[in-house]
DNA sequence: GTGAATATCACATATTTATGGGATTGTGGA
DNA sequence: TCCACAATCCCATAAATATGTGATATTCAC
């Protein structure tokens, strides 16, 4: 039993390269090959494909809805996304719209095949500069700081979590089963040591730094 | 001009299948292989390498902190993670303790030796598993919400942004150069529309869910 | 041009917060 | 042993917040 694949890419040339090239390779059925995905719901339909190639750069509907209109109809059906672009924005919207995998094209050559056997076994292959966004992205938001950067207590903690859930200081005090006023104290202590001086400074700040999610 | 590969690995047999497989491959000079990374500093400096091979299972000092300390001396050299573990948190880990790539044993026949290339050239390749790991604990966290899911206005979302900046209502009229009622207002339609009744609740909400950052 | 939604302002008041003091107990390190 | 610190509790008060009700001007779609 063979893979089915469908190709859209709107470069005619390249296209043609994607459909010899795994013509050539056994085991794979190209099962379509079109310039924009304008009828996708039907060829969805219709060509039965176990793994989708999709060029981002796509006329009419681009890649990125086009994953997002397979994804509003199936979640079984892999998506591969070829691309030249390797701009971070590109790349989170590809794979927040239901993408598994993404080839610059530069590697087709050399990747393709054994990307689409990555997909098919659940893996997500993607070429090393991609990679190399996302993690750049992740670390961004920085290694998380653990409440001992600011000297919390745990059981201050304890308290600014129940805070952020919402809750007031006297269902704070139940929650925790501790009186009023000791909610009061830890809360007092843990402005001090954050440095701010309302609940919503002292909220954001522990949320947006990763002392408490 | 070669590249200097240095080796931590400790299980020997791996470890001299690593040195036999690069020694084969013309381009790589392994300046070390050791079964563990204790001597780490000494190495740095005595043996030069570009590219460090780091297995993540370690005795003594393990993988994540041998590249830690390794990081603390030295930005420019690369560091390639090796494992058997495709659990979320060590990929985690290793990454923001500052490792280039991150490549499951099972493939190291296969792709070690592009892998080390790819490191080179500033990428970041990984296993499709780890690349998966990675994405979906990054969809995890959800495609950010807009203000729009919950009908918020934009000046709605101006107040939320200045209260989360630790703003009094005071400071948010100034800030928004507009009364304090007005800001009262806007608060109490942002409070039904969230269906919050605190500040605190109001600002964990808005964050978590992406509605301001 | 009517109505719905937005943005603005006003007044009133019960609760909640923020912040200052001060106190006791237990724990663990110097 | 003694000191620092964590965790608990108490009192007091000025300031800020939550909530209700009501009003006006603008805009934008129907």
């Amino acid at each position: 039993m063979s893979v089915n694949v469908l190709i859209y890419e709107d470069n005619e040339s390249l296209r043609n390269s994607l459909v010899t090239l795994l013509s050539r390779e056994k085991g794979f059925h190209i099962v379509g090959d079109y310039p924009e995905c304008t009828n996708l719901e039907n060829h969805l339909l219709h060509l039965n494909p176990d793994v989708i190639l999709m060029d981002i750069d796509l006329p009419e509907i681009n890649g990125i809805d086009g994953v997002k209109k397979i994804r509003s109809i199936t979640t079984t059906i892999h998506v591969l996304m070829l691309t030249v672009f390797d701009d971070t924005s590109s790349v989170y919207d590809a794979l927040y719209a239901g993408a598994n995998g993404y080839l610059l094209k530069k590697y087709i050559s050399t990747r393709l095949v054994t990307s689409i056997k990555d997909v098919l076994e659940g893996g997500s292959p993607m070429s090393p500069a991609i990679a190399r966004l996302i993690i750049d992205s992740i670390k961004q938001k920085g290694p998380k700081k653990t409440a001992l950067d600011y000297n919390l207590t745990s059981r201050e903690i304890d308290v600014l979590v129940s805070l952020a859930k919402g809750n007031s200081y006297k269902m704070v005090a139940n929650d925790l089963t501790i009186s009023l006023d000791t909610v009061r104290t830890h809360i007092k202590h843990v402005y001090d040591k954050l440095h701010v001086q309302s609940q919503g400074e002292a909220i954001s700040k522990a949320l947006r730094e990763g002392l408490i999610s």
